[in-house]
DNA sequence: GATGAAAAAGAGGCCTG
DNA sequence: CAGGCCTCTTTTTCATC
């Protein structure tokens, strides 16, 4: 991955062509070639560095978890000892359900995702997780809003 | 939207499939077809058909925040009254910043993830939020994980 | 599975700072 | 002169039968 201090570099051709290829992760050469006013070659390179950057990171097909057989989501906080951070890291390589983790400020260290099948799919990754700290689980009603970082 | 009954019909390639063009969303049919072991053709009507039963939403692209200007993001915890709910929805509307809020079980009715170019910016948001409800921000250190649904 | 149409990749030259 | 863009050509991929 080659590093670049990101930002900086961008003018707002590359703005404009990251926010067309985020809300529309399929389109075209062609079709982003139009969005951003530039010829499609000229947009198939400027693509090419965003990805090179690591400023696009990957492209992925946002799918009902339902399909899936997941018809359950749940936000799970969890508060650890610094010293059980790896504990914490072997439990994330261990647990694809986790779908998501980011490490926060505030009482909680953890912030997690995690997809079930089902309360009792649902427990035993928590109970995993509560070997290691204290853990806080709310279930998900139903997902509001959840869109592409805007301009 | 057409609605289905989702997981039911879905058989094991469909869900190979499915899989398949979450981790490379910009995969060629051939490529799709080539993994699931399925004719392009084939390939093709099905991809159609999960598309058309809403099994798979849209297609993104995962950019760096920072890319566009946000140096932080935040997870807000936010406790409303159900009457209130309206009021929420609006802020939602008006804050593309906010780029995911789930409503949850718990303490918490909604759980939001934004994205702010500094401090000032998020407090702006932020406190447009706590005049609904009473809010609890954290400030993400660092995205640990952040995976497509497992199979 | 074959065919015409479309999209992507590559090559070379032009314009501007 | 370098960097970015454009146009033209070839190869790959898509859609329809």
């Amino acid at each position: 991955m080659t590093n670049t201090p990101a930002a900086s570099l961008l003018d707002d051709v590359d703005r404009a062509l990251i926010v067309a290829i985020q809300t529309d992760g399929r389109a075209t050469l062609a079709k982003l070639a139009e969005t951003i006013q530039l010829s499609v070659s000229a947009t198939r390179t400027r693509l090419r560095s965003l990805e090179e950057h690591g400023v696009i990171g990957d492209y992925r097909a946002r799918v009902e978890p339902e399909a899936l057989g997941y018809t359950l989501r749940a936000i799970v906080r969890m508060k650890v000892h610094g010293s059980l951070y790896d504990k914490v890291t072997a439990i994330l390589a261990s647990q694809p359900q986790i779908v998501r983790c980011l490490r926060v400020t505030g009482e909680s260290c953890y912030v997690m995702e995690i997809v079930a099948t089902g309360m009792s799919d649902l427990e035993q990754i928590t109970s995993e997780l509560s070997r290691v700290g204290s853990i806080t689980t709310d279930l998900v009603y139903e997902m509001v809003v959840d869109r592409p970082i805007p301009l």
